[in-house]
DNA sequence: AGCACGCCGACT
DNA sequence: GTCGGCGTGCTC
């Protein structure tokens, strides 16, 4: 019997499996995904490595094939269905089977398990009485004290002894060697849920959300498992529908795993799903310690939990019998990966549904273009709530037009309109949101008095300003000079736009001294556990403005909250980024929706200044179809995702010349290949991050309707750049479709 | 990655 | 003469 092992260092030059003999006393105990130690190399060293398959007969010479030294100590191994996905994650996304089991995989080692201690009294209590007063004679008072608490209760806490009693570990040493008691070790699982009972308030459900669990439960009885696209408006109780779906799949002994964006995972959300599933609910997150990861992970494998709730890592939690996956906003930029491999959580979910045979539910107010386009396409199927869950009305949105502000001689950052709203609700003591949206803030060029945004000729996404008097195209590399004078009205008013939130947080101080505000924003969240401290602050009326960037929208209701104002629309809108226009889509939906949540309607103000593009025109009538109509006539004009696939090569040196000519070399190559005449080339350019810690990066895309194409040509570089040895001092990535433009 | 092999310059 | 520089190749 032979172990076909990956070997667990990354280098695409050992990114293959290498036969291993099975010692005969091992064959029983290895199994796809075992972690082994294995001889490796001139000297045997012992190098882990991961059993990926076996084989009857050797395809390598036998003489020189090696046996397996043994099974890793303390590493615990990866279920077999992971190990597949692994091997598509890498097929997919590129980078090495190693880096791809890994990802799949975080627990590094076996962790020490927490033991939880309880002292139990040996004696009865006559003799315990006894032992008492001998202790108080002899003024022994801690061990009178400790003798005490076990003569109420047979077993007491180790814990709470040392914490609370004052008892140090040597007295109670010296009571268990005079046979008073014994100390009982008993291995624990951490847990980070402080859960309370289960318990299930009856909810009534809309028409829809009916609707919605009526068709998941009849397609899961019949064992047809599908993918779901929940398209619901805020507050359209997306998160009940989700609870009953994966009640069916508990009530038939399988689990459950709800993926939501990092941010979203508060105590709140988690403390939902306690409610409707007690103590079987486990949450993953980066900030859980090693152990408390681990435990989870052992918790699910064991079956001790159904629901595990936590981001995009919380994908690959080992199930036994996988039954469903939960994508809570699943438009969300945080399920792409950005370390290789580059995956994106929605088709990996899918993949593992696949192999599993469970169901995937996606989930957003404003899907991504690549899930609504599949629900037209009719690979996912469509579950939509259209009104709020409480029939509250939906916010009324007004756009305001910031060149006719600037016609009128206001030239402050806040409209006369919106200043006169936040005049009335700072009156009627009803809060107030000022988002200010300030992605890509890399810096476009705009003319203040018409709204014209110098655009890439050949990309048709802006150009970012770059100093030194640039203009700088980031996906072809296109570059002009910075021009002064506005080509399509010849106002000079024509300049980088940019604003900051400590701006905005003090003009907004002048403008309105009576007004308690608020600041969130990156700066001030970065310490531990301040982001729940601003919104909990905001939440109890501490405040009545509230000023941020997107972090503000996201989440977190705020029944007081009446008035939203988008402060500068555009700035998501041209950033060099194919996706920026769903995006601010998106963002301006979500921000409006946190307008009006409790029994008063609420209200937004979107400033703009272009007022007439698609995606603020359909944000603020909250049309999401009419602007999947107009973003999808632009990706297919384009070949952008999801109309076509986009693979990014993204190239890494220290050494800049020697980059720019891999970069040529690459192209020619990736030409020669992809012989297909509809894969189309672009770049090299340079990344609007053209050089990070010293190391020079280039980007070159590829465009093509059939992703398989582009995996293709992507094996092929990887055999070309492992055989060339002029590529040895270039990192090549792959990002497939990529979310986050470099 | 990490180590051995191997082929040229400056040293005890 | 030898010691050691790191370019090249291999690892089941």
């Amino acid at each position: 019997m032979y172990a076909k092992i990956i070997i667990d260092i990354t280098h695409e030059k050992l990114d293959r499996t290498f036969e291993y003999e099975v010692p005969k006393d091992m064959e029983d105990g290895l199994a796809i995904g075992s972690s082994v130690l294995v001889p490796f190399g001139n000297q045997d060293r012992l190098r882990q490595g991961f059993v990926v398959g076996f084989a009857k007969e050797c395809s390598f010479d036998p003489e020189k094939i090696k046996a397996i030294h043994s099974k890793a100590p303390k590493s615990v191994s990866i279920e077999e269905n992971l190990v597949s996905l692994a091997a598509w994650m890498k097929e997919h996304y590129g980078g090495t089977m190693i880096q791809a089991l890994k990802t799949v995989w975080p627990v590094k080692k076996e962790e020490r398990p927490k033991e939880k201690r309880m002292i139990h009294r040996t004696v009865s209590v006559e003799e315990g009485r006894k032992w008492l007063s001998f202790f108080q004679r002899k003024n022994q008072k801690a061990r009178a004290r400790l003798l005490e608490v076990l003569l109420k209760s047979e077993d007491v806490d180790y814990g709470w002894i040392t914490r609370k009693l004052g008892v140090t570990a040597q007295v109670v040493r010296a009571l268990e060697e005079k046979k008073i008691l014994t100390v009982e070790r008993e291995t624990v699982f951490r847990n980070p849920v402080r859960a309370s009972g289960a318990g299930r308030a009856r909810i009534t459900y809309t028409e829809e959300q009916q609707e919605a669990i009526r068709i998941f439960q009849e397609d899961y009885e019949r064992a047809r498992f599908d993918t779901y696209l929940l398209y619901g408006v805020t507050g359209s109780g997306k998160t009940e529908v989700y609870m009953e779906m994966i009640r069916t799949v508990v009530s038939v002994g399988r689990q459950a795993i709800v993926l939501i964006p990092e941010i979203a995972l508060t105590y709140q959300t988690v403390m939902r799903f306690v409610q409707v599933f007690g103590n079987r609910v486990s949450i993953m997150n980066s900030r859980l310690s090693a152990g408390e990861r681990y435990d989870q992970m052992m918790r699910a494998r064991s079956g001790e939990i159904d629901v595990m709730i936590g981001p995009r890592s919380a994908l690959f939690t080992p199930f036994e019998h996988l039954g469903l996956i939960v994508m809570d906003e699943e438009h969300e930029a945080t399920y792409k990966s950005e370390q290789v491999p580059r995956y994106h959580a929605r088709e990996t979910a899918i993949e593992r549904a696949r192999i599993e045979g469970a169901s995937v539910v996606l989930g957003s107010a404003t899907p991504s273009l690549e899930a609504f386009a599949g629900c037209k396409k009719g690979t996912y199927r469509l579950l939509r709530l259209t009104k709020r869950a409480k029939e509250q009305q939906m916010a009324q949105v007004s756009v305001v037009d910031m060149r006719d502000e600037l016609k009128n001689g206001n030239r402050s950052i806040i409209s006369d309109a919106l200043r006169g709203k936040i005049y009335d609700r700072l009156e009627k003591k009803e809060q107030i949101m000022l988002f200010l949206n300030r992605r890509g803030f890399a810096g476009f060029l705009s003319c203040r008095s018409c709204g014209y945004v110098v655009k890439c000729p050949h990309c048709d996404v802006s150009l970012s300003w770059h100093k030194g008097g640039r203009m700088v195209c980031h996906y072809c590399g296109y570059e002009e000079k910075v021009i002064s004078v506005c080509p399509s009205c010849g106002s000079p008013h024509i300049g980088a736009f940019k604003a900051g939130t400590q701006q905005v947080e003090e003009l907004i101080k002048k403008e309105f001294p009576q007004a308690g505000v608020l600041r969130m924003d990156l700066d001030t969240t970065r310490e531990k556990e301040s982001y729940e401290k601003i919104l909990s602050a905001f939440a109890d009326q501490e405040a009545d403005i509230l000023v941020g960037t997107q972090m503000i929208v996201k989440g977190h209701d705020f029944p007081n909250v009446t008035l939203v104002g988008v402060l500068a629309a555009d700035l998501s809108l041209y950033m060099s980024d194919f996706r920026a226009a769903e995006r601010t889509f998106a963002l301006l939906c979500q921000a409006a929706g946190r307008a009006g949540r409790g029994s008063v309607p609420g209200e937004a103000v979107i400033q703009s200044y272009h007022p007439e593009h698609y995606s603020i025109q359909t944000a603020a009538r909250q049309d999401y179809e009419a602007f999947f109509e107009q973003e999808m006539k632009f990706r297919s004009l384009m070949g952008y995702p999801p109309s076509a696939h986009l693979m990014a090569i993204l190239m890494i040196s220290e050494d800049e010349a020697l980059l720019e000519k891999g970069a040529y070399y690459l192209k020619i190559f990736a030409k020669a290949v992809g012989s297909d005449p509809k894969l189309e080339l672009i770049g090299p350019a340079s990344p609007a991050v053209a050089k990070i810690r010293d190391l020079y990066r280039k980007a070159l895309y590829l465009k093509h309707e059939d992703y398989q194409v582009l995996i293709a040509v992507k094996n092929k570089i990887e055999q070309y750049i492992e055989i060339n040895e002029g590529f040895s001092r270039i990192r090549i990535q792959f990002d497939f479709d990529p979310v986050q433009a470099f």
